[in-house]
DNA sequence: TATGAATGAGGGTTCATTCAT
DNA sequence: CATGAATGAACCCTCATTCAT
């Protein structure tokens, strides 16, 4: 790689970083170019040579971060000793819940105008080589467990909206409960949901 | 009442009615406040006699608009011969879905930004003379069906969380099904939320 | 007329002003709305009350200043002794000339990108109530010569487009010759074009 | 010539074919000189090897496609049996107002900011070894009439004047009349022009 | 020679908010 | 109470030009 090509990619690097710093500790809406531009220490137009507008920033940022999340999260499961399917979803939800609880900037950047096709993109189209097709893991996970579900996208989709809402309520205004009082009925309502899709 | 207050309060209904229309139709953030006096047909200066800001006034409608969809929802329901709690609540479910599924626009204001604490107090604290209060209706529901639940705050959070975010995706962008496919699930799902909730 | 009237007034004759300098001075590509706004001593959103954008604001300059020395060209004349339609056709031909080569800035500035269609309605349609609509001057200047003529207007259109590209040439360049130089020929030649509509 | 020179005329003339495409298309203030380099396939640099500016770019394109205009209705007339020196000019005149009427991206690219000085100078200097040199030719046509003419130049230029910018309002604009309307009135005034330069 | 990434001043435009009337 | 002209900071984006490779 020559040296100009090394600084490309650190420029890009640079507003990556200084863009999810600042989406993350102040909101989309109040960061402006200007901002990033300035905590990246490259030239506005820089900006534009990389990126159409602050919104595409958004989505390849989101993209990664879910993977990045959601890797994390089966990383540490294939340490635990758990072998069933739903006990190794919940697994992976409470990871996650506690991952984003201990970084609100990261939970509420994700969730804000996060619709289930940029998720669902962002976890099944890897962007860098760094990250993983999370739909292939998730389909591995099906297969292992030796069960058979009806419509598994729509399940996923069911638990991760029922996760992603009520925990964002509890994690950012431990309303109408704390995220610790929350998980137990999570996890009922989990198993209950796996359940109704799985094929006798 | 005087004429002054007639005038005054007349002012105030057109400034949100004029907020509603354009906020449903072009969204909050494509709507500016000279759009907003513009339609009212009031000066500029008039809307700051009023309101703060147009977060003041989607607040606001936010409240009154969900409370009377579920009003609306409550009212069919009464002509209807279901008797068991479950039926009900699936009831109004449906209706609110199919409510949303009619008017996008209204989905899309009340859902974006929308926090269960928000949410809450636009149910349970009537905005205007006409509102109600559906924290009662919702306790005379329980109360009604002969059943005794564990937290029924938190089972009616958990259900609208997982209908409102589930319900946008398909309704907004049919993904990853139809809101017709996805009744069905829902409905599932709901009934074993709820029993996880009941107290034997 | 109210205070707030006469100082919006106010307001928009400063921009007016300030542009007509900046145009006639450095051309207007090279003027900037910013530019426009300093001199005029108001606020850049000031700028968009009374205009939609800078050839807005060129437009009704144009209309106004060639309407002005038009009307000036037509009471200098009437302090004459010239009663023949091609003398007093001509002695504007030529106080227009002289004016423009006295005001270099605004020859340019009305010559540039300057069409037939913009020109006739500067001079045929009144900007403000000192504005005088020429198309009626010219139009009496023929009906007391008592003359008949095929297509007037083409008429008027060969004559200004001929003294007006080539008296450009000569004033801003001395190219291909001086205008004291070029007046004779354009004299000849304007009777001529006239000769060729006299309807015998 | 070496290769390197040929691939050096070669970049210039993808330079140059792609800025008359461009300007001519869509004008000069829209073209950005990313626009010419893109078209042309060279690197943004390259373009400042071979020219200061747009401007620059756009002189010589003038010269180079009027001096083709003219030759091309000079090498017509050739075929032509008509012998009188006004029906000579009056033929280019007509050829070349067809030509700019077929082509208006033509006429608006070489109408614009067009001044006699750069008009005379592209019909005089030829730029490339193709281009030809029609002051010579303007000479010589005069020579073969027979005729004597005061200030052949002046002639030309009023003419040209003329001719230039009635047509182009005519051509653009159908303002106030369409071309063919038009030719017959210019005949006459360029015939008229004509004899007002004759030496008897 | 040729490249094209980087620059950053400068462009036009919007809009929430104020305040004299 | 009501008005709406005026403000001016802040926005996004373009683009001619440079210069290290």
């Amino acid at each position: 790689m020559g040296k100009a090509d090394e600084n490309k990619k650190l420029k890009m690097e640079n507003l990556l970083n200084a863009s999810f710093e600042l989406f993350t500790s102040q909101g989309i809406n109040k960061t402006s170019i200007q901002d990033i531009v300035n905590k990246a220490e490259v030239a506005k137009g820089t900006f534009y040579l990389y990126f159409k507008d602050k919104y595409d920033i958004r989505n390849r940022l989101i993209a990664h971060k879910s993977s990045q999340l959601f890797m994390q999260a089966y990383n540490a499961l294939q340490e635990q000793d758990i072998h069933d399917f739903e006990g190794r979803l919940i697994f992976i939800m409470d990871y996650v819940l506690d991952e984003l609880d201990a970084n609100k900037g990261l939970l509420a950047f994700i969730y804000k105008d996060l619709s289930w096709a940029v998720f669902k993109k962002a976890l099944t189209t890897p962007m860098s080589s760094e990250d993983v097709d999370f739909g292939k893991v998730y389909r591995n996970m099906i297969e292992e467990s030796g069960l058979k579900f009806r419509d598994p996208e729509v399940m996923l989709f069911m638990i991760i909206e029922l996760v992603g809402s009520t925990g964002y309520s509890s994690i950012m205004y431990n309303d109408p409960i704390t995220l610790e009082d929350l998980k137990p009925h999570l996890e009922l309502a989990a198993r209950s949901i796996i359940n109704q899709f799985v094929v006798e």
